[in-house]
DNA sequence: GCAAATTTGCAACATTATAACACTTGCTGC
DNA sequence: GCAGCAAGTGTTATAATGTTGCAAATTTGC
C-alpha cells in the first residue's frame, strides 16, 4: 500500500482519487458489493478535495451535472460507502470525507481546519490505547468512535503567524 | 469541589441536579452573567437524568409545563450553557448533556452506551495527552476537540452478558 | 427467459437549527 | 422616578439535514 500524501502540502491531487477509487473496487468486488455508477460517483465527488462535503453539496453537484437526483438517493450511496468503510461521517460537520484507511477496520482521528476546512485523517495507536484504557477504567467497553479536532492546519497557521518557524 | 457520583450506579440523583444548579447560579455570579429562569429551567431539565436531552425534547417537556416556547427559545437557553460550560453538545447525538466539570474549562471525554443511553463524561489526561501529540505530529495546533464513544455501559454490559464477573 | 433480490426514482415527511423582527425586562445615569 | 439603552424573550417563518414508503427498473441466480 502506498503512502499516502499529506492533504496540507501540494500534490498530485488526481492520484489521491484514482488510489481512492481503485482501492473501492478491490474492496468491493472482494466482499461481492456492488459499487455502481451512482455510489463510485458519489465516492469520487467526495475525493474531489480534502474538505468534507456535505449530503445536500453532493446532491447539488449531481444536479448540476444532469443526474436529477433526490436526497434518499444520495443518503442511500453515502450508507453503502459508509458500510463498507470508504468514507467517514464527521458528526461535527455534518460531512463526509473519504476515508484513507479503507479496508484496514479504523476508527480514524480527524484533525479538522476551521480556517480552511482541509481534513487529515490519522490513526494513532497511542490515542486508541489511551481512549481504550479510559473506558476499561470505567468497565465501559467501547464499540465505536467520534474522534474529531478542529484546529489550525499548518498552511493556515503560517499565513495567520508568517514569522514563525514550522516544525514539519 | 465534591466527587461526582457515577452515573452507572444507583445515586442520589437529586444531589447531581442541585450540585449542578449550585454550580451553574456560582459560575454565572462570577462572570455577571444571567441565569433567567428560562436558563436554569433547561439546565435543571438537562440534568433530570444522564441521559443527554435533544432541543426538541426539551421544548416538549417546556410545552408540557404550560410555558408554550418555540425553538428559538430554547436553542438561546442552550447556546448560553453552552457559552459558560454548563452543558455540552453532543454531536454525535445531536442531544446535550449537563457538563459534569462546570468551570474547569475543558473539553470531555464522552462514554455513550447505546443500549441505555447513559452518558459520563471524563477529564482523561493520556487522552489529550495522545491527542496532542499525535496533532503536533502533524504541526496542527489543535483547539477543540469531540471526543464521543458510543459502546456498552457497565450495567447493561452485565444485562447482556449475566454470568460476566465485573471488574468493577 | 424468469422469479427473486437489489437498486433506484420519487413524493412526502421528520428532525434539527436559524433568521428576522417586534416586544419586554432590567439596568444606568440623571 | 424616569428616559435611554442593552440584554433577553416571543413569534413567525424558513433553512439545513435526514428518513419513510412505495413503485419502477435493474441485476442476479437459475
Ligand atoms: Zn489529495
Ligand atoms: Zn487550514
Ligand atoms: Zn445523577
Ligand atoms: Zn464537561
Amino acid at each position: 500500500m502506498p503512502e499516502r500524501a499529506l492533504p496540507y502540502r501540494p500534490h498530485n491531487h488526481d492520484a489521491c482519487v484514482s488510489q481512492a477509487l481503485a482501492d473501492a473496487r478491490t474492496i468491493c468486488r472482494e466482499q461481492n458489493a456492488r459499487l455502481t455508477a451512482i455510489r463510485e460517483r458519489v465516492l469520487e465527488l467526495i475525493w474531489q478535495s480534502h474538505k468534507p462535503l456535505g449530503a445536500y453539496d453532493i446532491l447539488a453537484q449531481l444536479g448540476s451535472e444532469g443526474h436529477n437526483a433526490a436526497p434518499p438517493t444520495v443518503y442511500r450511496a453515502l450508507d453503502f460507502l459508509l458500510q463498507y468503510g470508504l468514507v467517514h461521517r464527521l458528526a461535527s460537520l455534518n460531512a463526509f470525507t473519504g476515508c484513507s484507511h479503507a479496508g484496514e477496520n479504523h476508527h480514524g482521528l480527524f484533525l479538522i481546519c476551521h480556517q480552511c476546512g482541509t481534513v487529515l485523517e490519522l490513526e494513532s495507536a497511542p490515542v486508541s490505547q489511551a481512549i481504550d484504557d479510559a473506558a476499561r477504567a470505567q468497565a465501559f467497553q467501547p464499540e465505536g468512535a467520534t474522534l474529531e479536532i478542529s484546529g489550525l492546519c499548518p498552511r493556515c497557521r503560517a499565513e495567520a503567524n508568517p514569522g514563525a518557524p514550522s516544525h514539519d
